[in-house]
DNA sequence: AATAATACCAAACAATCGTTTAGTATCAAG
DNA sequence: CTTGATACTAAACGATTGTTTGGTATTATT
């Protein structure tokens, strides 16, 4: 080998990534072959050239989606018109009332769980009855409005005015909402005892 | 006029816009009207139908340069200019390589983990090597880039082309990497051996 | 001198693109 | 009963797509 390729560009590779970018960040979807390859004056073949070795490189990935797919690994990142900032609401914990929050400063953002319809709203978890879900004291759950629910699925439940966070599992008549946490006894109720606020369809964290 | 069209959408409309707004976001480009056909199992012309009457109805445009040539216009929910959509660009498990993930459609979305600084790239963690720190099979890490990190810190570090997810602790000239799994041991290694890739600052979860 | 990455070209390929033409069926309002 | 919006189909149009074949020239390292 003369000369092994170096991990780093070239000026002119630059230019091309920089430009394709900027043009997927203004259009909202990568150019075509021939977009760059007018844009530079260069035949088709020669941005084909460009995007192997940009990939190569690990700047981008061609897609086998055919027309304009490409998507691009390193930073800077595209910023991502459909995700919204979720506030968070309140608190919940196991056998204590929602709690607001005043603080508009927390939020946090959701991308595809906003995907299939419906309100969204956030929580932050106190307690730790669902530890063994993976869901820990601090924890920030977003939580789909629905009033029904599958077996299986962690739902906000509110009982007499006490909202908690557990398992949901149909029993006959009744309901059995059950912590994830074997130091907790699971609680029963009468289904029209019972009604559910939402299904959990996030967890986030914060470790920073 | 016998029926004024509505300027709100018809359940079929939205579920198609809000199927292509998914779309563009997981893959950083709008779908096709095929790829669109497909997933609804119309036609193309029936898919070109509802992008005039979404197009019409102030939804989208439809765009001059062909292929993939859409873009969104109004946004019922508070978006978050700051919020960047993180591509998840491989897996990470105890004692296994990072690999590679061509599925560019997976992504999620980062707010306040970047307000520090710093890129950030998104992992996909197999096994439950972190289990008892709330970070279970299939979760999603955003990691941001450092080489540097505290005690205490969770993070990627390569060890001989190894990746692995670990708690990191110094102890003398040596590091450990602890495991929160009892049933696992932690790794001693000198310093020199080990590479740190990055911090976690954040631990998603997506349950439905 | 040999090697290999860079930086381009012309011409063409099959596949896919958005779009058009020409229809059918349903449903609600005037 | 007509009108117009909705919700579709089959078949095809020309244009554009990513890619391939098969090159030339330059530059920098071994």
């Amino acid at each position: 080998m003369a000369r092994p390729f170096s991990t780093d560009l070239t000026a002119r590779q630059r230019r091309i990534l920089d430009w394709v970018r900027a043009f997927a960040d203004r259009n909202g979807m990568p150019p075509t072959v021939r977009e760059i390859g007018s844009a530079f004056k260069i035949t088709p073949r020669s941005v084909f050239d460009y995007l192997k070795v940009l990939e190569r490189k690990g700047c981008l990935k061609r897609g086998r989606l055919g027309a304009r797919s490409l998507t691009f690994s390193s930073q800077p990142l595209r910023t991502c018109p459909n995700c919204v900032s979720v506030p968070v609401v309140g608190r919940i914990a196991a056998g204590q009332p929602l709690e607001a929050i005043e603080d508009a400063s927390a939020a946090v953002t959701a991308g595809q769980e906003l995907s299939k319809g419906g309100a969204v709203f956030a929580l932050q978890v106190t307690g730790d009855s669902m530890v063994e879900a993976g869901i820990l004291d601090g924890d920030i759950v977003l939580v789909r409005k629905q009033e029904t629910a599958d077996d299986g699925d962690i739902v906000v439940a509110l009982l007499e005015d006490e909202a908690t966070l557990k398992y949901l599992y149909r029993e006959g008549k009744q309901i059995r909402l059950q912590p994830a946490n074997s130091r907790l006894h699971p609680i029963y109720v009468d289904a029209d005892k019972l009604r559910i606020q939402g299904k959990v369809v996030s967890v986030q964290r914060l470790l920073d």
